[in-house]
DNA sequence: GTATTTTTGTCTGATGGTCGATCATAATTG
DNA sequence: CAATTATGATCGACCATCAGACAAAAATAC
């Protein structure tokens, strides 16, 4: 009858929370910009107060953790912030198109600190693009040293890097072997995802929000994101739209070889390669054109429309409460727009409930989210307690 | 230098690490049907043999756990499997369908004990649809008491019970008011769930697969199960397909009020408003027609079409292994060869690797999804410490 | 200036869960 | 019978954690 609901500790209990190790301390103070004072994690997670004071020397000592400048109080004497130190703590964030990569030097806040944007042809060989990856990267980096880096990819990218890539642009690419060479030139882990799934992560705001990110620029890819959980796929396939089957592509070839894909009609390589703009050879100059030459707005607006008609179907399967549309064609207005419109004429109302479909943040949408996918790998509470005994040992 | 492991995760993987609770215990010996001997719990935890005999005694003490037969052994005394005690305790598994209930009475290990099937109209209040199910339970159970109860239901739950089922068929439902009367009725945890979902959970095979489980009956839903994860959505309505927009149903008006949905086309409500099956008053009466009207296999070949082509968006965007189609019209060989072979057409090749179309288990895969789920929610780590805490107060 | 308040810093001893080890017993095979 | 393996029941030692005491620091209120 009587419910003891409560835990209570007593001395030489057991931590009662879930949430004492100095991993999970650091946690908390990562999710709190502003950091809180030692009294503050004492009311928080109920510690003894020698207990976590030794959970701090610890994180002090590793460099996890600074006092930050006294905070106000009403009374008394102020209490000190400490924050999770995230200063002088780089990250490189590389984002691979199929013409163009962009290597982001950020800071752990998820600041960029510097960028280089340059041309390169994904059909070459993988060492050849990569050396010169690393040669900026080197540039950016002027001597320092990155705590992680993050490379997002157009195309699927299986955690395991078992993934068949056979069908993709990356078809000649060896994932693994991308992954340690980068790892023995910079010196820091590196961590590999699909470029829309960064990017979905980067337009992350709330902890627990759903949301889909599209990315439209040479090709098409999404990433979705359920109650905060990035959904990768059996084969970390999932959120590839490009190909998913279209009434209004059919008859249209796609580069897979078959006809009818999304990625046949909304998406740049298709509007390149459509007739009216044979004198445009890349897709930047056609989105240049996109004040001057008449054609290229209705185009592209039919090109939003049809993406935001196979949206429908994936915002009514997986009910997301934010769509974010990016990538070079992607946040054009006139294809935000149709897409939008279609959107909320082909989707399920209840589905559309408090829905917003917005343009995606920032260019550097993608780089952003590495960033955050690199903190999160590399500050877990787990790796963290790995840290800490490394350290002491 | 420094140590470099692999960066996989980010937002959303839970944390994997040595767990030695009672809790964690029991989920292991819940997690293999022969059970462990004490040596082998001694050797898989790596725990004390003193701390393990501790646990050991108070999930005995709770009746969790019990001796069974001894097992093989090359020489010396032989080994005693130590076994989840499902013995002896009963699940309820009600599925909830338009114009039938079916009311399951299961084992823990999920055998079907016995069921009654009954008419219902869930157009009618609340609480007379409730009142016969606990009346068929009540029989069902013949006095004995069920360690829980799942209900699924043929619209969106949300978890928390705030979804609005405006638009749904149980628009005039409380689902909060349900989970209240049931549990006081039949004194044990109730659960609610989407039956589709449910049924997914009931076609699990592996741990870690991803599947998309269809149900079409008098409607249509789906589940969806990635990586071992129930997908529900941002409000609960995850896996609510049949109001996907397909070309096909264009014109044809849903009772949503919107025109073009999936259920017009691919459903059993569907089926049954077709001019040509004006003389059949239900759907099992339609589905019983399906050898003897030369109509009938066509127009269900025809749904399972229609289907198989929204399916196809969703395997290329969640790249599931399996694709299980049930529910009264599902099974029908017609229904999903039709849906097979319009997903092989439609859908990108890369997802097509190891894709199975298949047919749901069995009738009951709903039941004994539901009986899964409940036992998941009862046993779970912190339920059985809490269960514990109690038993020792 | 003094009083008050709140945070921080540094101890202490007490508790109890976990480990590791020992010794004993049981139940098989050969 | 011996050898082998699993189980049963202790025990003391360790040590992370707790609770609490005490003091100093740094602000506000009067």
């Amino acid at each position: 009858m009587s419910q003891q609901r409560t835990l209570v500790g007593g001395p030489g209990q057991p931590p009662v929370g879930p949430a004492t190790s100095a991993g999970h301390i650091l946690q908390l103070l990562r999710s709190s910009p502003a950091g809180y004072s030692r009294a503050d994690l004492l009311d928080i997670t109920g510690m003894a107060r020698s207990t976590l004071y030794e959970r701090l020397d610890a994180l002090f000592a590793a460099g996890l953790v600074y006092e930050a400048t006294p905070l106000r109080s009403q009374r008394g004497r102020p209490p000190r912030a400490l924050r999770f130190d995230d200063r002088d703590k780089l990250v490189l964030g590389i984002e691979i198109g199929h013409t163009h990569a962009g290597v982001h030097l950020l800071s752990l806040s998820r600041d960029i600190v510097a960028s280089r944007r340059l041309p390169i042809d994904i059909g070459q060989p993988q060492e050849d693009v990569v050396s010169r990856l690393m040669e900026q990267s080197r540039q950016l980096l002027d001597g320092r040293r990155p705590v992680g880096a993050g490379v997002g990819l157009p195309a699927p990218v299986d955690p395991l890097h078992r993934l068949g890539l056979e069908r993709t642009v990356l078809a000649h690419w060896d994932l693994q072997r991308l992954q340690d060479v980068m790892e023995a030139s910079l010196d820091c882990p590196v961590l590999l995802e699909n470029d829309a799934r960064s990017m979905a992560v980067g337009e992350v705001r709330h902890p627990f929000e759903s949301l889909v990110a599209v990315k439209v620029s040479t090709g098409v890819g999404s990433g979705i994101i359920v109650r905060g959980a990035l959904v990768r796929g059996a084969h970390g396939a999932a959120g590839d739209i490009g190909h998913v089957r279209v009434p209004e592509a059919a008859g249209r070839l796609c580069r897979c070889g078959r006809d009818g894909c999304l990625a046949a009609m909304a998406s740049g390589r298709a509007l390149l390669a459509a007739p009216q703009f044979a004198a445009y050879r890349t897709l930047r100059q056609l989105v240049d054109a996109y004040d001057s030459d008449p054609d290229v707005r209705p185009a592209v607006a039919e090109a939003g429309r049809v993406l935001g008609r196979a949206l429908a179907a994936i915002i009514g399967t997986l009910n997301p409460g934010r769509v974010a549309v990016g990538g070079l064609v992607g946040v054009l207005p006139d294809f935000l727009q149709a897409c939008r419109r279609q959107i909320l004429d082909d989707a399920f109302e209840p589905s559309l409930v408090d829905l917003e479909v917005v343009p995606a943040d920032s260019r550097a949408a993608t780089a952003v989210g590495l960033c955050r996918l690199v903190e999160e790998s590399l500050y877990a509470p787990e790796r963290v307690e790995q840290m800490l005994v490394q350290q002491a040992g």
